[in-house]
DNA sequence: CGTACTTTTGAATCGCATCAAATCTGGTGG
DNA sequence: CCACCAGATTTGATGCGATTCAAAAGTACG
């Protein structure tokens, strides 16, 4: 893993390359806990592969996930808290980029470059994930891909850069129900589907 | 309205008075539209009562709600662009705050005590319609009660504070289907309610 | 060339949405 | 204080659509 490439290429790390000197890149194992909640915050992380779970417990033993996370910076409220307020813990092998809390901290607040891209970033994720509830909020497979091609699509069109399973798991369906779904749609002349690009037709009114 | 009272009371506006002077209030009726997609950002809102929603409309007619709101600011990402991406209507009689963005960045920009807050807010909306995503994605009533009660409530009581007909379409179920899983969780001994005030028992392990 | 995973189809089941209607509730005005 | 109304709450019956379980076919990758 090289860090400094990879902070490079993204657009907000590269406005504050100092804080390479305070980042670690940690490989870590399914099951494995990364933190657990109650702990004092001491970083803030970075999700470069794999898959890791934010979950609360209860002491009756249920287990509810808070946010399942890819990739990205997951657990953004740690930086305005002292302590974790859950447990997060590796759902799928997963490599991480793990900063000091502090220096993170600190460079929010002397780099104006560093915050304008970090505000930016996360509004942009509150955007989506908002739109995502709303798409969640809908009862039928059709209406969600319509909405989710509406809202995350070009013109109409979008370009899948997942394979329909996991787009499944986002859509809140199981993969058979949305198989099933795009071929009726295909069907009926709503969507053109041709591989991973799809579009959506739909010349009528609601 | 009292503007200034209600500004005094939130501990996000209280931070920076000075926007006393670029804010109005005002008062729309349903079906208004308050900001067109495409034209350039001039206000960030906040709403005090009524509904608005963010939708995106398509050249082919269909329409899909990026968001609803019924209390705080919504279109945060306006900040940061220079216009506006989706349209907003008013969906219910409304009264919202109306901020001047101009000031409104420069205040972000340069009262530190202000931005604090203002990321704060932002980083807390994000946890929890992310962990709202996490319940929409559960199949069944019984499981997103759960979990609401496990992300929203406190040692496993929660402290409705609205009807049970909105809690329902916040959780993305019919009022029918709410009313009858918690008659239902209740038989089973697995909630005790009591008005508003719901306890979850749940002894045994998933 | 084998293995793991995705994609696809089938059949049965179940839970939620839907439509309908009755009751309860808080608030308003006479 | 009572009559009244709008909305929330509650219960019932029905049907549909998504889940579930199962299995086959396709695909990527070492």
């Amino acid at each position: 893993m090289d860090i400094e490439q990879f902070m490079a290429d993204d657009p907000l790390l590269a406005t504050c390359p100092g804080l390479l000197e305070h980042v670690q890149y940690v490989a870590l194992r399914a099951d494995e806990t990364i933190v657990h909640a109650g702990q004092k915050v001491r970083h803030v992380f970075y999700v470069v592969s794999g898959e890791v779970r934010l979950v609360r417990r209860s002491r009756a033993g249920t287990e509810v996930v808070l946010q399942r996370c890819r990739q990205g910076f997951f657990s953004e409220a740690s930086l305005t808290v002292s302590q974790y307020h859950c447990d997060v813990l590796v759902a799928e092998e997963c490599g991480l980029l793990r900063f000091q809390v502090e220096p993170f901290r600190q460079a929010l607040d002397e780099n104006n470059l560093f915050r304008n891209q970090w505000m930016a970033r996360i509004t942009r994720e509150l955007r989506k994930v908002r739109a995502q509830c709303e798409r969640l909020s809908l009862h039928s497979a059709a209406d969600r891909i319509v909405h989710y091609i509406e809202s995350e699509g070009n013109e109409g069109v979008i370009e899948l850069v997942q394979t329909r399973k996991s787009w499944a798991l986002e859509l809140g369906l199981t993969h058979e129900a949305l198989y099933r779904t795009l071929k009726r749609l295909q069907d009926e002349g709503v969507l053109a589907i041709d591989k991973s690009r799809i579009h959506l037709i739909e010349m009528f009114k609601k």
